[in-house]
RNA sequence: GCUCAUAUAGCUCAGGGGUAGAGCACUUCAUUGGUAAUGAAGAGGUCAUCGGUUCAAUUCCGAUUAUGAGCUCCA
């Protein structure tokens, strides 16, 4: 006699023990059309699955999160179904939900070409046509294993034996018609669920992810509960890869890479402008939260990283080199150097909180397959601070932190930030009742701050662990950019301290801290963020100065440096060209504000002023266009021209 | 680093066992124009690097380097 409340309160009794579906045919026959899947107290059902006990239900619907994580787990055994078909001698390994999507890994004799995942997909849409009904089927183990072993699915085997728990008798197959899997589910009832998917590429993997394992075929899906979803995802995608800031590199004569420099970039005239300006202007904030600036080697003796721990924890990402047979490593953070500067001298405990800022060149060593244009570098250069500090001024420095982070975010025009907090890692130097401490101190530092978080366990830098800041840009990717990271050890390590109150010498705290993180990463989602058109501020050329003819060249070149005076960022397009073409050139190069002098404008000492979005701002006069310009060079990012 | 793919002019790309082509950009000439492409001519490439096969390799094969996608989100 179960009693099944639903989620508004409402409460339906059974004389028998029932299936999810039939919950949902007594609340109405159209709910039950659509429904995918449930839950039981908290656990998922299938719709077959039967409920013999009072439970508090909720049925899924494509509407719902759950039913469209459920719709992209069933695509993935679809490709299954699909791919079984085509190659019957493919083995099928996992196929799990990912974020907007799904992937099947899978081992076959040959790689999949591009022409072959469009016949899977092909496939996958006749099958889902013929709106067959998935059926699953509870087995034991050893009908499970007897199963997957008459069929060849060696994967499947090899998951009942290592990953399912010992003590688990019931495994869920799905039967596809011919083809069967199994999973903890739940799965759609029926393919017609499943319309809207599509596969999007194909790419190696490990079995198990591990480079030692068997080398797998992983054909990525995604899947949405609508074709207006779907589509949405699919010009989403379009728009994203848009917006490459590679591209813009290129196409801007930002930056460029070469073989010789992997990871390293040389920075063009426009870029450069960029990176400076960016540069500068955390400068002037550090100044003004009082933070000292300073500047350290690049390359140091061995015995400092040996001290510092990182020869231990981080020797593959350093870079060495040697000289007269003592070996160096290039820097990889400016943290022990920062020491290095802060041992000069006794401190008192009245100096503290020091905040040593430094915008210093480091290399680290990536492994050269996640390079990636300036997201992923070896050489760069953070806007990097190391607040040396009391325990008792933690909270108050984290939260100052916040507030600054906040402030230069909305500047580039970010309001959206995520945080999070990452605990102990396993590679990690000092004593467990140091790290405990760490962990509760910056916990409750951030809890004082009132922000929203969440935990990233595990994630922690080697000497401590640390709250990492993200931000989702102007089409919702997330980038994590800012960090504060609490370090007990490396101040003891390399022989900090201060003269207390009581005039005992103890060893400050340190955080390491930064807002845009690597300028070079920073400068790529930028790029991205605004998909080129920069804001007048960052703008490499924000006005350019267009003769319309011969005769204007002259008054063109007057204003041009009467523009440079005031401290704009000007070029001057005196090219024999019609006026057409100067403002296509410029549009493209997004260039905000264009000229446009004739002898009409010459003859009145007057300029014709156009945007980079086609509007046309009439004609006005120097000192006007100069306020103008100048007021929005005042609001940074946060404009909303685009 | 590993898997797969890619590498041709400054850029975007086509081509193909007998040493290469387009568009844009560049240079020159004509044109002096009013808000997203004036016309003509010209110049420009050791076809990533190093080997191998071949009478002959930029093309086929191998290695190297770089670049791209992926390699974590567990049946």
């Amino acid at each position: 006699m179960p009693v099944i409340t639903l989620p508004d309160g409402s409460q339906r009794i059974f004389d028998k023990p029932v299936t999810l579906y039939e919950v949902a045919a007594d609340i109405g026959a159209g709910l039950a059309k659509a429904t995918i899947a449930g839950s039981a107290n908290g656990n998922p059902i299938d719709a077959s699955d039967l409920i013999t006990e009072d439970s508090n239900v909720v049925i899924f619907t494509s509407k719902s999160e759950e039913g469209v994580e459920i719709i992209r787990h069933s695509c993935a055994h679809l490709i299954g179904h699909a791919v079984k078909q085509l190659y019957p001698t493919a083995k099928m390994a996992i196929g799990p939900v990912i974020e907007e999507g799904f992937y099947y890994d899978i081992e076959y004799e040959r790689t999949f070409t591009p022409e072959d995942v469009d016949k899977i997909e092909a496939r996958m849409k006749e099958l889902i046509n013929t709106g067959y009904d998935v059926v699953k089927q509870w087995a034991t183990r050893d009908e499970a294993i007897a199963t997957f072993k008459e069929r060849g699915e060696s994967y499947k085997i090899e998951i009942i034996e290592q990953d399912i728990p010992k003590d688990q008798e019931r495994i869920g197959l799905y039967h596809h018609e011919e083809y069967t899997d199994m999973c903890r589910g739940p799965h759609v009832p029926n393919t017609s669920f499943l319309k809207n998917f599509k596969l999007t590429k194909v790419s190696g993997s490990y079995w198990r992810g591990k480079a030692e394992n068997q080398v797998l075929q992983r054909i990525y899906g995604t899947a949405w509960a609508s074709k207006k979803d779907l589509n949405a995802y699919v010009t989403r995608m379009e728009e994203a890869s848009k917006r490459d800031h590679r591209k813009f590199g290129k196409k801007y004569d930002l930056f460029h890479l070469q073989e010789e420099a992997p990871g390293m970039v040389f920075w063009h005239d426009k870029g450069w402008t960029i990176y400076q300006t960016i540069e500068s202007y955390m400068r002037s904030k550090l100044k003004a939260n009082d933070y000292q600036e300073v500047k350290t080697p690049q390359i140091l003796d061995r015995s400092l990283w040996e001290k510092s721990g990182h020869w231990d924890k981080y020797a593959e990402n350093m870079f060495t080199t040697g000289s007269e047979e003592r070996t160096y490593a290039i820097k990889p953070m400016n943290c022990p150097c920062h020491v290095q500067i802060y041992n000069h001298g006794l401190h008192s405990y009245r100096e503290l909180p020091l905040r040593m800022a430094e915008f210093g060149s480091c290399h680290r060593n990536e492994a050269s397959g996640t390079l990636h244009g300036l997201m992923r570098v070896r050489n760069f250069v953070q806007d990097d601070a190391h607040i040396f500090c009391t325990e008792d001024q933690i909270e108050s420095e984290v939260g100052s932190f916040v507030e600054f982070l906040q402030e230069v975010y909305s500047d580039f025009g970010f309001t959206d930030i995520e945080v999070f907090l990452s605990t102990r890692p396993e590679k990690r130097v000092g004593a467990e009742s140091l790290w405990d401490k760490a962990e509760t101190s910056l916990e409750a530092a951030l809890n004082a701050t009132g922000l929203k978080w969440s935990l990233n366990a595990g994630d922690g830098a080697f000497y401590g662990p640390k709250i990492d800041f993200s931000l989702r840009d102007s089409i919702g990717r997330s980038w994590q950019l800012g960090t504060m990271q609490l370090d007990f050890m490396m101040p003891d390590r390399l022989g900090a301290i201060y003269v207390a109150e009581d005039n005992t010498r103890k060893t400050p705290v340190m955080l390491h801290r930064a807002i845009l993180g690597s300028l070079e990463r920073f400068i790529g989602v930028v790029l991205e963020h605004y998909a080129g058109n920069l804001p007048t501020w960052l703008s490499p050329v924000q006005i350019v100065v267009m003769s319309l003819t011969d005769r204007t060249k002259e008054y063109a070149r007057e204003v041009s440096s009467a523009l440079k005076k005031q401290g704009f960022r000007v070029e001057t397009d005196l090219r024999n060209e019609k006026i057409g073409f100067k403002i296509r050139t410029h549009t493209l190069q997004r260039v905000p504000y264009m000229l446009v002098l004739g002898d009409r404008e010459a003859e009145q000492n007057v300029l014709a002023v156009r945007t980079r979005n086609g509007e046309d701002l009439g004609v006005m006069s120097l000192e006007d266009l100069v306020a103008k310009v100048d007021q929005e060079i005042a609001q940074k990012g946060k404009t909303t021209d685009s």
